[in-house]
DNA sequence: CGCAGAGTGTTTGCACACAAACGATAACCG
DNA sequence: CGGTTATCGTTTGTGTGCAAACACTCTGCG
């Protein structure tokens, strides 16, 4: 019962055919921004990308700056931005690589290691309330899916 | 058996317990990053927000800039720079309401449904592509979830 | 009627995100 | 050794995204 005119457009619409609100990237992108919601409320701070890059510093030591990107997944542009921002709030530090001139090595500063240890729970208590709507299982289940789709 | 030294991090790191990699939002963005990658490569012409402006005009007819901006999941700082844009295109029109000047209505021109009738079918094969490392079950069961999450 | 409050659009400021172009440095290779 | 190529960081430009402040218009209520 479905096959062509069923949808009725309101008035001076055109096309079915085509379901925005079905579409991955339109949801995706809806779920993203209730998370980032979720994100600011709970970690004023700093941003869920500043957050990550600190992440990546507390779990692997000083890294370039390119190679902080890769880890991060921000290209040579955004983790330059990223960075500056975080050492202006004095969270990380810079300098040249002494052995190749070409790198500029990042590292947390004390205040930065600290932040992240203090807001560390918090940030998984926003996973978890990002998660919120979906049963254990189904959060096992989406995080292994969206894994996939990188 | 996880109490403490268990994951041993590189030299002159920390904190193993925050697995980045597994965090919902960190995941997210980079599904995201590979969506827009997948979009601007088959469909140059415009954005993914664009495209998703074009299409809730094409289904639902004029709308004001603001109700456009709630239908397609955008603040209103936000739609305005999305529909200058598409207007400097020439892919959209608007014009102020006679009955409620406080509205703009924002229409798409012959070329804007001309363009997203076009590309419609591109579009889709974009949330095909997005979704190509799913089967067609874990298809509707990643939508299904991301919906419950909004 | 008249005014308070709500809705709409605009602007500014900040923060990602990517493409492209550039200069400096390092690595490779004949 | 010397030149080509690759890598790294920087800058610029464009396009989302959101918060906050503002002006204008409309609605509702006394």
């Amino acid at each position: 019962m479905e096959h062509s005119a069923s949808e009725t457009p309101p008035a001076g619409a055109e096309d079915p055919a085509y379901a925005l609100d079905a579409q991955i990237g339109f949801v995706l992108r809806r779920v993203t921004q209730r998370h980032l919601a979720l994100f600011s409320e709970a970690i004023p701070e700093v941003t869920t990308t500043q957050f990550a890059v600190l992440a990546r510093l507390a779990e692997q030591g000083p890294l370039s700056q390119n190679l902080l990107g890769r880890e991060a997944a921000m290209d040579a542009a955004t983790v330059k931005g990223v960075v500056d921002r975080l050492a202006r709030q004095g969270l990380v530090e810079t300098a040249r690589d002494a052995a190749d001139k070409r790198l500029l090595n990042v590292a947390l500063t004390a205040a930065g290691r600290a932040l992240f240890l203090a807001r560390r729970d918090d940030a998984l208590a926003v996973s978890a309330r990002t998660l919120d709507p979906l049963t254990q299982r189904e959060r096992r289940q989406i995080l292994a899916l969206l894994a996939r789709m990188t």
